[in-house]
DNA sequence: CAAAATGTAACCACTATGGTGGCAGTAAGC
DNA sequence: GCTTACTGCCACCATAGTGGTTACATTTTG
């Protein structure tokens, strides 16, 4: 099985907040999701949790980033979602009876830490900002060849 | 949530397989993982159909490796038992009516693929034999520690 | 023919996940 | 002070993937 989609919404959440830099809804976000709010929430709320966002609460209320999105990268966003390593161990401890099973739990351990860490490293170099402004070169693009639909 | 554990099975009786450099049945490597012969059977399928492994049927069958240990690398492995992608996408995709939602998707694409990449490079640079000579090191450092128990 | 293996299908229990409704709390605006 | 529009949170559901297990047909060897 692959890691949830977590990741991948609190991304557009975060690239919304980018995008258009006012606070937003749940409710906002969730339609351009095609998701529902409350989902929207619970995986905000795990991105403030973190640092990411702040939210407000009452009549006009809603979530606006905490800090710059050039300074809040994927990695940020997955680590904030995502609990446990993504390459999961034994469902239980190998025999210790066995030559190769003693001694595997630990060398596996290290290279799956280091093949997950390489997956983050990448997920760290890219921002937020960086996707914002992949967004709108997208849309200038999209008027450039069909200027009708603006 | 997070890949299976197939992979770290898999990993677990190739190495099995390149330590002993013999026929292994899957009750024997089952009994090393503590786990049972079907389970092992099922992954190590995979790993036939992958060309491997191979496997005999009948009296004095088993598996071995089909190819020598040092061209048999991680990702290998990780390859043949686990399908689809480690991050996943949208559970279903954004509203096409949103700026952001009708372009996140191609732009994570790109980012989630060069994330996979990252870790599976990283698991291809590991081969089986060199987790067989890990193995073999740490056994002889157990025997200079306490030589009774062999 | 018996024994020892693989190959497979069926099934179970458990867990994570996405999704949903309900409702209390809170802040703004009239 | 009341209404409105939000967040926050709980409980619940359906679904799917996973590891585990039993059962049995098939194949090969002795």
């Amino acid at each position: 099985m692959s890691v949830s989609s977590r990741s991948a919404v609190a991304i557009h959440a975060l690239t919304m907040l980018g995008r258009w830099n006012r606070s937003l809804t749940s409710a906002e976000m969730a339609e351009s999701l095609a998701s529902n709010p409350v989902l929207v929430r619970r995986i905000l709320g795990s991105l403030r949790d973190a640092g990411l966002v702040s939210s407000s609460e009452g009549r006009n209320g809603g979530w606006t980033l905490a800090r710059p999105a050039r300074e809040i990268t994927l990695y940020d966003a997955y680590a904030a979602v995502e609990a446990g390593p993504v390459l999961s161990r034994y469902p239980h401890p190998p025999s210790n009876g066995c030559e190769v099973g003693r001694h595997m739990q630990r060398l596996l351990d290290v290279e799956f830490r280091e093949a997950e860490r390489a997956m983050e490293e990448r997920l760290g170099r890219t921002t937020i900002a960086f996707l914002v402004g992949q967004v709108l070169a997208c849309e200038r693009e999209r008027d450039r060849r069909a200027p009708e639909l603006s």
